[in-house]
DNA sequence: CGGTAGACCTGACCGC
DNA sequence: TGCGGTCAGGTCTACC
């Protein structure tokens, strides 16, 4: 799914198209995604429009003229469609159905429906799945001392560590990966026993793959797009991730993939120590 | 409390 | 062509 940058690339999408325009019709076509979408939304945001839509790690919250505000979040395979109401046809996966006052559509669509659509309380963008959300990877709060302070203590692998929402929050599987990579760090490393040099190391690398994938539109593995249809390439310049076998771009070693708490890493036992 | 499986879903792909 | 197994960008809950 959508990690960091795809979900900020989705909302930048998301806010050249919505504000302005009034919502006209919101249709629910399914019984739940990671939860219910409550049914009185329909009702709710018809009339209404978007006035803002700001992100707290992988979710959106979208500020409506009611004074009600929407967590949004993409899940594995979630984004948005955007359309001429004339060129628009509903597809199997199109959850939620936004028509506006421009003539447009945008559907929500999910084939595996982790996502979600759910009120978060008003005025405070509050919700109970909000409340364990650690710091944002682009803002001072992730420097070299704070990272080094909280991988002290972890006896967990860095992998696991740097997936851990609750402590830095945004990265996924891709970007833990490639930031592991630029950092010179194995994912199997003990956290605790990361040095303050290779702390201080890992912090411009996490920042720095995710500002390079916001710049490219995000990374388009299997169905992600930009709002309007548009693929992201940062995958094309991948270091490890999705390249096993293939010969590291520094060294030519070939890239090794393992699993780890069930989830594919991938690293080059060269560059990496 | 920290840490780790299991659960939730569909679709694509691979080997037989 | 069909079937079973595996894997996929997330993250909450249950359990040790």
């Amino acid at each position: 799914m959508p990690e960091l940058p795809e979900v900020e690339t989705t909302r930048r999408g998301l806010l050249k198209i919505l504000p302005g325009k009034k919502i006209l019709r919101a249709e629910i076509h399914t019984e739940k995604l990671r939860l219910p979408i409550p049914p009185e939304i329909s009702a709710a945001i018809k009339s209404a429009h978007v006035t803002d839509i700001t992100r707290r790690a992988k979710y959106m919250i979208w500020r409506l003229s009611n004074g009600r505000d929407l967590l949004v979040h993409l899940g594995m395979s979630g984004r948005f469609r955007h359309s001429a109401k004339k060129d628009f046809e509903k597809t199997k996966h199109d959850h939620f159905i936004l028509y506006l006052s421009d003539n447009t559509v945008l559907a929500y669509h999910d084939p595996r429906r982790f996502g979600l659509i759910d009120w978060a309380k008003q005025g405070t963008a509050d919700h109970s799945w909000l409340g364990n959300i650690g710091v944002d990877p682009l803002s001072r709060d992730l420097n070299a001392d704070w990272l080094y302070e909280n991988l002290r203590g972890r006896k967990t692998t860095m992998k696991a560590a740097l997936l851990d929402q609750k402590m830095i929050n945004g990265l996924g599987n891709i970007y833990v990966s490639e930031a592991l990579f630029y950092a010179g760090i194995r994912p199997t490393r003990i956290a605790a026993k990361v040095t303050k040099l290779e702390a201080a190391r890992l912090v411009p690398a996490i920042k720095k793959v995710l500002n390079a994938a916001i710049k490219s539109g995000g990374s388009s593995l299997r169905d992600y797009r930009d709002v309007d249809g548009q693929v992201g390439f940062f995958q094309e310049r991948f270091t490890v991730y999705d390249r096993a076998g293939e010969p590291c771009r520094t060294c030519a070693t070939p890239i090794r993939q393992i699993t780890q708490n069930g989830r594919s890493s991938y690293f080059c036992s060269h560059c990496q120590k």
